[in-house]
DNA sequence: TCCTGCTGTAAAAGAGTTGTGAACGACGCT
DNA sequence: AGCGTCGTTCACAACTCTTTTACAGCAGGA
């Protein structure tokens, strides 16, 4: 059972959908529960990135550079401050939802989960 | 017949299987009986290091060498207490099994076994 | 049996990592 | 210019991981 699903939506169109939690990377938008989800450029890509790589460990590195482009500097955080401000919305927008997971020492991963009892 | 079987899973990606445990090599993530095992940097990259040398009795030193890289000091114990976390982890995720055995005076040895009646 | 050396492991100590608010500059708009 | 938004950086608290230490239990040998 795969975290989220992935697919085409017409040419060029794809979606990808993980609990309440739609992205459209062809519009550019995110659905939240079926509302509008406003991200900045670097959020939605960030979550774009992520939410590509359902149940994927992804180091920093990689993020960095997927995202922002070439080497992450050393001891670069901006990777953390956009996963936190990710988060941030995504909660506000679907409680009882996790979707990001901190690997310790590594990166992150896109693991949707519902919290309810 | 071998203990822990190794093959590629697609371009650059390689897992081992041993029993009910799954390390995914290229992933960074180790499944137990299906479910995800959290392993700290030290931890997963112990057992990568031993799964992948089924059956093959490894010294202290060697897994020094491989993990922490470098000469290990002497008297050190690092080894012998990640493996001791890495027994606890995997058996309380797998219960009835065993997958590292101790050669006294020398190393570990990964040799998963059903410990089933 | 009494040493001695080795292993298992809990716990303390030390080192490193992450979450996040706030400050700051750049940019665009009115 | 004044304002709001966005992206970046910094600082600090809180937390997790790693290393070290200490001790108990074993096994083997004299």
């Amino acid at each position: 059972m795969e975290a989220a699903n992935s697919h085409l939506n017409g040419p060029g169109g794809e979606v990808l959908t993980a609990g309440p939690l739609e992205v459209r990377l062809d519009q550019r938008t995110v659905l939240a529960d079926g509302r509008g989800l406003v991200l900045t450029v670097r959020e939605f890509h960030l979550l774009a990135v992520l939410a590509s790589r359902p149940e994927r460990v992804v180091s920093r590195e990689e993020i960095y550079d997927l995202v922002w482009g070439g080497k992450m500097p050393v001891h670069d955080r901006s990777v953390d401050v956009y996963v936190s401000k990710l988060r941030h919305k995504l909660e506000a927008s679907i409680p009882h939802w996790s979707y990001i997971q901190t690997h310790i020492g590594f990166g992150y991963c896109f693991s949707p989960r519902s919290l309810a009892a």
